[in-house]
DNA sequence: CGTATTTGTCTATTGTTCTATACAAACGAA
DNA sequence: TTCGTTTGTATAGAACAATAGACAAATACG
């Protein structure tokens, strides 16, 4: 617990509750100690505490009430598979009861560098580009942008916005099944307009995932980088043979 | 860029500078615009931007001269590859100079629930846990925790200490292949021990993987979570056919 | 009911962060 | 050298974060 770092202690202490009850070292029975123990054992006055766990309210981790306690809302994250047959619905359906995906934004461009090397294409072809929130339970998980070849995909944000599918939408050009060839995974803070677009706090935690998917004979379709909410989800990497 | 949001300007500017610089949207040419540009951008007083740039000079980022400019010291990420055959070491061997892994303790402990259904084993039944700190070109790049079963691997740490690797270690109890079976990848604040030991600055990231590893025949050999300087690294995971 | 426990609110004080302004020091180029 | 550009240093005031102490309000329990 640092003094002086740039980040309010208050911030630092709400981290590392949020982190001990995914961990379950803490309010594994729903229930948070009271907070002067919290405040003692943290070191700091509880006033501080007290700001640390209005964030976590706010943030709906916790719930407080007046003389009963303060007590653990969501615990369990959602856990997003990543194998050659990663599709965004499939994974989480059985998770989460109301899953929905919004189509923020889309527009034609000319692909730059990384998105035409992660096409296959030459630099400046024309792309489609999707911006896209996903939502589980009427809270932002992901936020994702999305590159398809405009040439072989011409109309696909129409497409996609009534489908509500990244499956389905490539089903109109024939495209009956696709994988995904490769992902980069990264994290860092979450810049002005994810949070925004995810509702969070600053200081927040987005989990990078740069995807390639190819067709059955292995070309290219699509090119994406998904912005998760670090609190809420996990990426769940399966390597079987 | 948001006030009382219990994070000091000059770090979320810092963060996003970071960001831009391996984005390759700032100092692509190895320089960067001059202070007051920036703090104009950034909408923020000059000595603000002066903070971050200082924490960034701190990190290793940046270098500033004085009268010439402020320049970008280091840029490349290392990508750490997630596949069946997962390697740490082979993974980085050709990114990186100078790599070392060191063994800060270890100890033999009855398994906790998460070890023990990792490793499948029986509650309570006796592991070996080994800490390590790995290095490359003589920045701390990930601080590990590994478990493994004490009956099947006694002496474990030592055989470890010895050969600096997993693999050569496991080769003295006659396991010749292992395999990655699936790996948990999550992000977080850096708790104060990884804060120390990975000398980072609070609010630092670190990527999470936890893995579990098993032998030819797919009994569970190592459970282990590892947790990376977000800045520094990436995960790879390939998913080809 | 009465008491202890627990969260919620208020005021005051101190230290840290951010702003504003000014000037010094090093560098590059005319 | 001289000038413009850029980073480094200093000082003072305003906004925010953290501490301290006291008391109110709701709940749980004997």
């Amino acid at each position: 617990m640092k003094r002086k770092s740039g980040v309010a202690l208050w911030r630092q202490i709400a981290d590392q509750i949020r982190q001990a009850i995914s961990a379950g070292t803490l309010g594994a029975d729903g229930k948070l100690p009271p907070e002067m123990v919290l405040s003692e054992r943290f070191g700091v006055n509880r006033h501080t505490l007290r700001s640390a766990i209005a964030a976590l309210v706010q943030e709906g981790v916790l719930r407080a009430e007046q003389g009963r306690g303060t007590f653990v809302e969501s615990r369990q994250k959602l856990s997003y598979p990543i194998s050659a047959r990663t599709r965004f619905s499939t994974g989480l359906r059985s998770q989460t009861r109301d899953r929905r995906s919004n189509l923020l934004a889309h527009a034609v461009e000319p692909a730059g560098k990384r998105v035409a090397e992660g096409l296959g294409l030459p630099e400046d072809a024309p792309v489609v580009r999707l911006e896209t929130l996903s939502e589980a339970d009427d809270r932002p998980v992901s936020r994702a942008t999305s590159w398809f070849d405009a040439e072989r995909f011409p109309g696909y944000a129409e497409a996609y916005a009534e489908t509500g599918s990244i499956t389905l939408a490539f089903q109109r050009y024939g495209i009956e099944d696709y994988f995904r060839k490769s992902t980069l995974v990264s994290a860092r803070h979450a810049d002005a307009a994810d949070l925004a677009d995810l509702k969070l706090s600053a200081g927040a935690i987005v989990l990078v995932a740069v995807a390639v998917n190819v067709d059955a004979e292995g070309v290219p379709i699509q090119y994406a980088e998904t912005r998760f909410v670090a609190d809420r989800v996990e990426l769940s990497v399966s390597t079987e043979a």
